[in-house]
DNA sequence: TGTATATTTTTTGTCGACACAAAATGAGCG
DNA sequence: CGCTCATTTTGTGTCGACAAAAAATATACA
């Protein structure tokens, strides 16, 4: 009789529908939850998430804004499809955005930013212990973050935000089958960053984040490389 | 009796309204047409256009996705603000923004991209010649999208052509009062630019592409310095 | 049996209306 | 006369429904 009520019809304030639904799909995007390509129905959307078409559209239009879903006319979005063919964009962009907010993180940094930076490091240093290569991506996407943040530019940080969410769906997509050898180096790597970012140093935050962003580019792209073989999805 | 039609009650097709309204606002916005700070009432703005407030709505959160509104919760929307304390970081990323696109146009450009490319110059060089500011202005944005586009990266594009509106907004509120001299030394400047890019010189893209910037951004802060004094506008 | 056309189905784009939140206004009290 | 609280007003957030466009299906014809 109440089988089609499993979740609590008014359970969310007014003025969290947006946000609440794009919270949901960007993580399900991201995760790889919504397979690249796959369409998005908004019916079946409204119906799984309880809520009308309206704020889903609406979540669709800010989703499309950032890339993460397409939208045909008259037709239906579609979660948007990784480009193999020009990932090299996506490398360059990201090292850019790597030493651009590294260095700006040095000249503008305050205390208060080296103590979140801290505590993501230190998030991202458990993870990394744990062997739990999910939540290595994340913490290292808010470590980042943070660095960014202090750098004080939000033209920078937004498209660098968008940059580490399309990696971490990269990410996603080859750390399921290679769960096993996860990479310690990072974390000193980011000490290092740490302490050219307290130290003002820019140069050297500008090399550490080179390197740092030629090991993570190197790394995905032995990754794909591996299997090619399998993985023609073309 | 007919007096409330104005405008044809069905005169778009389907499927273009978000995109009719989205342009509409945006260049009432990048005109300042639209005061930033200003609030956008949804019920006014669809008497104005004669749409429903769904597709004003989703237009609203497209342009909020590119900071050109700025939305508060169960408040109104307001055009967003010109932010004249941290203009230091809009010059900083819309440098680096026209260094990185003009070097991959170097790089990657296309003899169709060339031929884009001039015929924008050309659109350019006649607005200038025409002591046209607002024509120089748009002109302006569009030479070096297509430079942009020529590069083929679409992370730094998008990003370049947010910055490039922004300063189109900037550009807006100081020529109005300044369109007596027309610096023709930019013409010169893009032709230069155009010659590196056709050469395939990367090193010279580069330098000319700062200095062309480092130009605006001067010419920018002397308007600005100018008439600090009678704009006390916080 | 294959192809072109008509029809149905599915899914989006848009609409008008209602409900709620915050600001603006007014009333009550010290 | 000023301050706090109730009330109205304004405008957004969300909803269900209708209409149109494209895809899917069925039909007719060679």
């Amino acid at each position: 009789m109440v089988a089609t009520a499993p979740r609590k019809p008014t359970e969310r304030k007014r003025g969290s529908g947006v946000q609440f639904i794009y919270g949901v799909l960007r993580d399900e995007i991201l995760n790889l939850t919504l397979a690249p390509g796959s369409p998005i129905d908004e019916v079946q959307l409204s119906e799984r998430l309880s809520m009308s078409r309206t704020p889903i559209r609406e979540a669709l239009v800010r989703l499309a804004g950032e890339g993460l879903v397409t939208t045909l006319p008259n037709r239906s979005t579609v979660v948007a499809n990784i480009d193999f063919l020009n990932l090299h964009t996506f490398f360059d962009a990201i090292t850019l955005m790597y030493r651009v907010t590294t260095r700006l993180a040095a000249e503008f940094h305050t205390e208060a930013d080296l103590v979140a930076i801290r505590a993501r490091q230190a998030e991202f240093a458990q993870a990394v212990a744990a062997q739990d290569a999910l939540g290595m991506i994340g913490t290292n996407r808010e470590f980042h973050a943070a660095i960014a943040a202090a750098g004080r530019n939000p033209y920078y940080e937004g498209l660098f935000l968008r940059l580490l969410d399309e990696g971490r769906r990269l990410l996603r997509l080859y750390y399921s089958s290679f769960d096993d050898q996860l990479p310690r180096r990072y974390v000193t790597e980011h000490d290092e960053i740490i302490a050219a970012i307290e130290a003002g140093d820019i140069q050297t935050c500008d090399r550490l984040a080179k390197e740092h962003a030629d090991q993570i580019t190197t790394q995905i792209r032995t990754m794909i490389a591996v299997d090619r073989r399998q993985d023609i999805t073309l």
